[in-house]
DNA sequence: CTTTAGACGAAGTATTA
DNA sequence: TAATAATTCGTCTAAAG
């Protein structure tokens, strides 16, 4: 996702010079405390989708100067020094952060929101531990988690619940591979519950969510039911052929993957069961061969 | 006995009026 | 908000290997 300095801004929150432009979401966001200078989040520009590996990897947030993840990092006690242990002066540069992070602590102990806002960020700390989600991701959601706390659409909502769906947001919305099955298994709260959630939270924020390319989910499916590189590699190529002839539109991504790639495998013969590919994807047998079905028919392929 | 295929209603989702 | 259309799921039955 690109990003860009802006020299001449300044956080009115916190007064730090890092705003950073958030170019797809058409909105600023300041990096050391993760305010949202302007709320606006219409997308004017065409959506972005990566196709390549560097393609991604130019496109995906590579870290930022502080955790958004983060605003308490156990320092309330330590926050009031101007000196340090040996009684010299602290450098500027740390003071300023501890100034910044007493102003979290204050509003953190005064203020409604900061309580909510910590209870939501130990939340979505907790699930991406339990599901290995990267700390880019935990940022992001720490960011949709904030700018639904602005906008007033967690009062008489469970904190939990629209933390996991901000996570899961922000897994879709960088096209990180995690099913909100998966987020649902480490959560507190039940699916329907989170998934209500997740879909207030992109139509109140107006958030344009990549189409979900089959494609992302097919390595991790494709190792998880132990199929080798050759056969995913053919695979592959059905599901481009696949999406080419639109046989893969309104259908749940994960069907069309396991279809793909149990079709792989009959035609590789590889001995895999309907059942591995559909656990492999999480989705159910009937899914497995439902797809297999069109995409054998619409491909015109022998199997 | 295991795998595959298909049918049915239930349940959740998306779209439209 | 309510009705609708399309999709997936769970379960059952049946056939093939």
């Amino acid at each position: 996702m690109a990003q860009h300095l802006i020299k001449l801004a300044r956080c009115p929150e916190c007064g730090s010079p890092h705003i950073v432009k958030d170019k797809d979401m058409g909105e600023f966001v300041c990096s050391e405390c993760g305010l949202v200078v302007l709320g606006d989040m219409l997308n004017q520009g065409p959506e972005w989708r990566a196709f390549t590996l560097e393609e991604k990897r130019a496109k995906r947030r590579t870290g930022s100067p502080t955790d958004y993840t983060y605003f308490d990092k156990g320092l309330s006690t330590t926050m009031w020094m101007k000196r340090d242990a040996f009684g010299r002066p602290l450098p500027a540069k740390t003071r300023r952060q501890m100034w910044r992070l007493r102003k979290w602590q204050i509003r953190a102990q005064l203020h409604d929101k900061g309580l909510n806002l910590m209870r939501a960020m130990d939340e979505i700390q907790r699930l991406s531990e339990k599901l290995y989600i990267p700390s880019s991701v935990q940022e992001m959601a720490a960011i949709f988690y904030r700018k639904a706390l602005d906008k007033n659409l967690v009062r008489g909502r469970s904190i939990v619940s629209i933390a996991a769906a901000a996570l899961y947001v922000a897994c879709r919305f960088m096209e990180t591979p995690k099913s909100l099955e998966e987020i649902v298994e480490v959560s507190l709260r039940d699916r329907k519950d989170i998934s209500r959630c997740y879909r207030m939270l992109v139509r109140r924020l107006n958030i344009k969510m990549p189409i979900h390319d089959p494609l992302n989910y097919l390595p991790k499916v494709a190792e998880k039911a132990g199929i080798p590189g050759d056969v995913q590699g053919l695979a592959v190529r059905i599901l481009r052929e696949a999406r080419r002839k639109h046989v893969t539109v309104g259908k749940d991504p994960r069907g069309i993957v396991a279809a793909v790639l149990y079709i792989a495998c009959l035609l590789k013969d590889k001995k895999v069961t309907q059942k591995d590919v559909a656990a492999a994807a999480n989705v159910t047998e009937v899914t497995v061969r439902n797809r297999k079905k069109d995409l054998v028919e619409k491909l015109h392929l022998d199997v």
